[in-house]
DNA sequence: GGTCAAGTGGCAGTGGCTGACATAATCTCG
DNA sequence: CGAGATTATGTCAGCCACTGCCACTTGACC
């Protein structure tokens, strides 16, 4: 018994199992018959469980729907903490973000099909509630970013400059992120060249004149 | 008849009338009970309307709570548009903030009294969904000043470019508006300071080496 | 004044979401 | 293993945002 440390129990298991059919069923019968088309009884029926238990593992509806995403954000921030304090805030940034997507196709697998989330990305992009919480989770991940490169860089917390930095930063990724379910049925190399490619256009960005 | 142009009948005084009405009422029932805590309802009540006729004039309940913001940034992007072609996108960007707040206090207080605008403004930075519907506004115009900018420099759509730099200036407008609705009770002139200070921040936060 | 269009109210219905309570499934420990 | 504590689930009642529909009223225009 004081063998294994992550073992978990049924209960456990058994919560993840109901998680995971709740997400798959949503996102299926969302990119089926869109998200507002799609009513919360018909995800808790098709994933054998009441209302009841859907709004007890999400919040909201909108929740279900920007799951995956999250688990990306989350991978990224967790990659941005391990990067050493030697790395200026922007290389940082875009060492993590490439590290973060070292695997994440079979982090998404274990959950949806990969192709299923590209199609949620996509409909998040063009469904105004799921944009609009969208943003505001990236909001909140900016305020963090701006926060812990504050603290690596000795900066008083009303410095604006880290929020500067995170902000243009997030308008890359944002606009990479749109190209990537556009474009590719989610390739995850090409995503890359392009983002670093983008990264790259950050300082020519603000320099005065363009037309060179 | 064919005398003054702009004399609106009236069908349509009546009609501003009962939207200001409509806005008044619900700002101060929001700044009062807060936003979740109120209802539609006493809104429509207050303004002695029926909850249908809120309706008609509002698609939803964020509506109202963002409609005088939305009046400031459509002012901001009117005033963008008229920055001649000469100015530099980035000293564009900032003549136009600056020149859409020359006389914001008398259009707002057209609508309702300035002081309740910025508690408005700090009840939209505290609750989570009217928090993201206003950055998904924000978001939409960013689309538009970074299509312009293209426009302007005459680059083709794809150059990620002006979509940094729109987004790094957003950042900061965020921000500093952020710092106004907290700080001062609203007062523009110190606004303006704050905000020129940040943008002229933008050129140093992508520069590498912050430790000078 | 009469007609036409536009604004309004009332009402019924859908769907997201919550609190309260009872039941059923795991867990824990003797 | 089994009783009792915990925790997950289902059911039900109810609030509130929002919509379609239809009847009614009120300005607009000749």
């Amino acid at each position: 018994m004081h063998a294994i440390e992550d073992a978990p129990g049924l209960r456990e298991r058994k919560k993840r199992r109901t998680r995971d059919a709740l997400i798959r069923s949503a996102l299926e019968l969302f990119s089926l018959k869109g998200y507002e088309g799609t009513t919360v009884d018909e995800i808790a029926a098709a994933a054998d469980v009441s209302q009841r238990t859907f709004f007890r593992y999400f919040t909201n509806k909108e929740e279900v729907a920007l799951s995956v995403q999250l688990m990306a954000e989350s991978r990224f921030f967790a990659a941005f903490l391990e990067r050493p304090a030697a790395e200026s805030p922007l290389t940082a940034l875009r060492t993590a973000v490439l590290a973060s997507w070292d695997g994440i196709e079979e982090a998404i697998e274990a959950v949806v099909p990969l192709e299923l989330h590209v199609r949620t990305y996509g409909m998040i992009q063009e469904t105004p509630q799921l944009l609009a919480a969208h943003l505001r989770r990236l909001a909140e991940l900016e305020d963090r970013l701006a926060a812990e490169i504050a603290r690596r860089e000795g900066l008083p917390p009303q410095d604006p400059r880290p929020r500067i930095l995170v902000a243009a930063f997030s308008g890359v990724m944002r606009e990479t992120s749109k190209l990537w379910a556009d474009a590719a049925g989610g390739d995850f190399s090409e995503l890359r060249g392009t983002t670093a490619a983008y990264l790259d256009q950050i300082g020519p960005a603000l320099a005065e004149n363009w037309r060179s």
